[in-house]
RNA sequence: GCGGGAGUAGCUCAGGUGGUUAGAGCGCCAGAUUGUGGAUCUGGAUGUCGUGGGUUCGAGUCCCAUCUCUCGCCCCA
């Protein structure tokens, strides 16, 4: 046997049960999360034509091509792709369903996405997103600019991911700058100052510098808008005492001011201004997000999103905007499993193994353990008379809590042990209950 | 796609300068006076040493190629 074929794809995480319940658990949470704020699910289909996959972003190289919807055409290019994120399919599906949604359209999707980067610690090829957007066809008021950071800090309290920051910033800060600088790259300036982080300022000017020469006293500017952080007003006071000024900045640090307000009212933790922060997503214009583990600041960025101005438009002739944040489910659980925070559930959703005791017959199990199901109580007959041992020695290692021992001669009570307490008694299967 | 590291039993790894039937721990299987688990003890199975080629009397150990994994770059949840 070619031993290769067994050894796990790099960038493809597969759980095994104990782990693939608890990610169960932390979908039905979210969903739950999502729709007590009415956002309603969809699932897109996992192809997208590779020009609306392309359109938004220049990730060529990223997407992964189905060979088999255009094998039969010799040097054809690749018509359709995987998805690599979930934002685009939905202005798509928004696009084609334009009569026949209600906006403002508020919508969840909890879906796998692929990605044909080179994995690493926390990067996947195969991954679960979950994203909330709203999509309208008017402007989108900026109280959902506070409502998507709120929701996605209820989820992750409730998954009890740990400590998380939220990085908000807004575009319209970064852009109004730049061009009150005289810079009309601004998202090539965007894209370095992203890197802030990783390479520091230093790193950054020196990009700057080589890549955009960008002079000097500009890249002052520029890094001292980047190191400007904070919670209240005092932010927006920091960066217009910068000299700089534009009608996009004034904007920007207007809707920054708003959005810290209502944050402080509806979250109050957990998330902070940061000036430095910009998102490589070229088609983010207003609002963006970025949250990160507190104790791993290096690991990548567990949540994303913000606002954007027009993403279907590329696609039908009107402008709709949107705004959105995803959770990167597989991101933030992996990282969880692999430093050992999260606990592995069972092995089996079993409460109850019916044991096949010498002496009874199948019969009698069979029947005990439809009476237990039909009861509601998960129950899983063993159906091999084995050694007690060997049944009970199954029974604690999926983590089955109790044995049931139907009568091993007629007219003898049923007994159930409870592998907890080791203690064993006599029980009946129409009202006995599994304690919680 | 580019650059660095690694590839020996199911898992984690040991195997100075090439030399007879390749090892450990964990796990697994079976027992410990005839039907009750998690402890302990005893015994047992398991590897074409990632793959292909080369050097050599002889290679897990040296050389080349290739594949895979991994770290960094690009990019991003």
């Amino acid at each position: 046997m070619d031993k290769q074929k067994l050894k796990p794809i790099s960038g493809f995480p597969e759980w095994l049960p104990e782990f693939r319940l608890i990610e169960q658990r932390w979908i039905d949470t979210i969903r739950q999360v999502f729709e007590s704020y009415g956002y309603a699910s969809i699932e897109t289909r996992a192809v997208e034509p590779v020009d609306v996959l392309l359109k938004q972003g220049d990730t060529d190289k990223e997407i992964y091509a189905i060979g088999r919807l255009f094998e039969d055409r010799p040097d054809a290019k690749p018509e359709y792709a995987l998805h690599y994120d979930m934002t685009v399919p939905l202005a798509r599906f928004v696009a084609a369903h334009l009569n026949d949604l209600v906006f403002p359209v508020k919508r969840y999707q909890i879906q796998k996405a692929w990605r044909g980067e080179r994995p690493q610690e926390g990067r996947f090829r195969e991954f679960y997103q979950c994203d909330i957007d709203v999509i309208d066809r008017r402007e989108i008021p900026l109280h959902f600019d506070a409502e998507m950071p709120a929701i996605m800090t209820e989820v992750l309290d409730r998954l009890q991911v740990g400590a998380v920051v939220t990085k908000v910033n807004n575009r319209k800060i970064l852009e109004g700058f730049y061009r009150g600088l005289g810079i009309e790259q601004a998202n090539e300036v965007i894209r370095i100052v992203d890197k802030l982080d990783k390479i520091g300022a230093s790193g950054v000017a020196r990009l700057l510098t080589d890549e955009l020469a960008v002079p000097a006293d500009r890249i002052a500017k520029i890094l001292a808008l980047a190191e400007i952080k904070g919670r209240d007003d005092s932010v927006i006071g920091r960066a217009k005492a910068l000299g700089v000024s534009s009608p996009l900045l004034d904007q920007g640090l207007d809707e920054l001011a708003f959005v810290l307000r209502e944050l402080g009212t509806q979250v109050g933790r957990g998330y902070v201004a940061d000036l430095s922060v910009a998102r490589g997503l070229a088609y983010y214009t207003g609002t963006v997000y970025e949250a990160k583990f507190v104790d791993w600041p290096d690991y990548p960025t567990i949540c994303g999103g913000g606002r954007y101005d027009n993403l279907v438009g590329s696609l039908i002739n009107q402008r709709l905007p949107g705004i959105g944040i995803s959770i990167g489910l597989t991101r933030i659980f992996a990282k969880l499993v692999k430093e050992g925070r999260l606990k592995p559930g069972r092995k089996a959703p079993t409460d109850v193994l019916v044991a096949l005791v010498p002496g009874n017959d199948y019969a009698t199990a069979k029947a005990t353990a439809r009476t237990l199901r039909e009861r509601g109580i998960r129950t899983e007959q063993y159906h091999e008379e084995r050694k007690l041992d060997q049944q009970l020695r199954y029974a604690a290692a999926k983590g089955i809590r109790y044995v049931w021992f139907p009568p091993a001669t007629a007219g003898a009570p049923h007994e159930v042990k409870d592998l907890d307490s080791g203690k064993q008694g006599p029980a009946d299967p129409r009202d006995w209950r599994p304690s919680l």
